[in-house]
DNA sequence: TTTTTCACCTGCGCGC
DNA sequence: TGCGCGCAGGTGAAAA
């Protein structure tokens, strides 16, 4: 579910954790999500001060001081239907980590579809979970790096933004997005884009997940940020999940193609 | 090498 | 009402 909005919605709302230290970190489930916790992992994290969350693309990187006051560091993806939830106000068989906080706190980790994971391990893990990632849709050479990828190969402008080596964070929704905001049409071979396209999509990219950001996030289906509190964006979504209504700049009925088993939605009209 | 397809997993909505 | 099918924010291994 969460593209870069939905996961720095996330990460803001978790600031309130900062300082706090865990008292402990215990599994719900027996069941695995997609990397299997290590034995011993939960266990490194009692005690342990939460000093920062930073966020790499889709990645969320913790950075604790450990109780022997060695630092360590907790990877946290959401996949596609994960959440953190502060104070859970329910329970659901899909909590699969709960952490205990001092002062009485606790955060839960729900994933119905168990696509994303959390992982603990030494400083740099983060790092070397996310070294092969594209740039931040706020590095000012986006852009320059982006066209780069864009010149070589065959693949189509939808299947280039998607890819997270080429540009960090960007997802089905919000690439749909992109590419509306700017009029290039998805199946458009990235080698064929001009640079000012390029440029011009750096410019959608930005606007339209500040706009999501500002907004709490998209909630297609049911995402909640940490607080429980929905995202309000997909109200202002243009094209995304809108096949068959009438295009928002030109009446034009808004298709849906599939594209690397995803489904793209456009105008064929203002989107060429 | 590059690009596409498939598998991972659960729940929901739709058509019959 | 019930069942089967297709679909969903992502990722990476396998296949092409
Ligand atoms: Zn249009």
């Amino acid at each position: 579910m969460p593209e870069l909005a939905e996961v720095e919605v996330t990460r803001r709302q978790l600031l309130p954790l900062l300082g706090l230290t865990v008292a402990c970190a215990e599994k719900l489930s027996d069941k695995n999500l997609r990397l299997p916790l290590g034995k011993g992992d939960l266990g490194r994290l009692s005690g342990a001060r939460l000093d920062a969350i930073d966020r790499r693309g889709k990645y969320l990187i913790w950075h604790f001081l450990g109780a022997d006051g060695v630092p360590l560091e907790m990877v946290v993806h959401l996949g596609m239907s994960g959440k953190t939830l502060l104070d859970a106000a329910d329970a659901s068989p899909h909590d699969h980590l709960r952490w205990h906080w001092s002062q009485g706190a606790t955060l839960t980790y729900r994933d119905v579809r168990r696509f994303g994971f959390v992982a603990v391990g030494d400083v740099g893990l983060g790092t070397e979970m996310t070294a092969t990632m594209g740039p931040e849709p706020w590095d000012e050479t986006w852009a320059a790096q982006v066209a780069a990828k864009a010149k070589k190969g065959s693949r189509s402008v939808k299947a280039l933004l998607m890819d997270q080596s080429v540009a960090a964070g960007l997802g089905n929704i919000y690439v749909c997005e992109a590419l509306f905001a700017t009029g290039i049409h998805p199946e458009t071979p990235a080698y064929k884009l001009k640079n000012k396209q390029i440029e011009a999509l750096h410019e959608a990219v930005q606007g339209v997940l500040e706009r999501a950001i500002a907004a709490g996030g998209s909630s297609i289906q049911d995402f909640k940020a940490a607080h429980g509190s929905p995202g309000y964006f997909q109200l202002e979504l243009k094209v995304y999940g809108r096949a068959g209504e009438g295009c928002p700049a030109c009446g034009e009925e808004i298709r849906a193609i599939k594209q690397q088993g995803r489904t793209t939605f456009f105008c064929a009209r203002c989107q060429r």
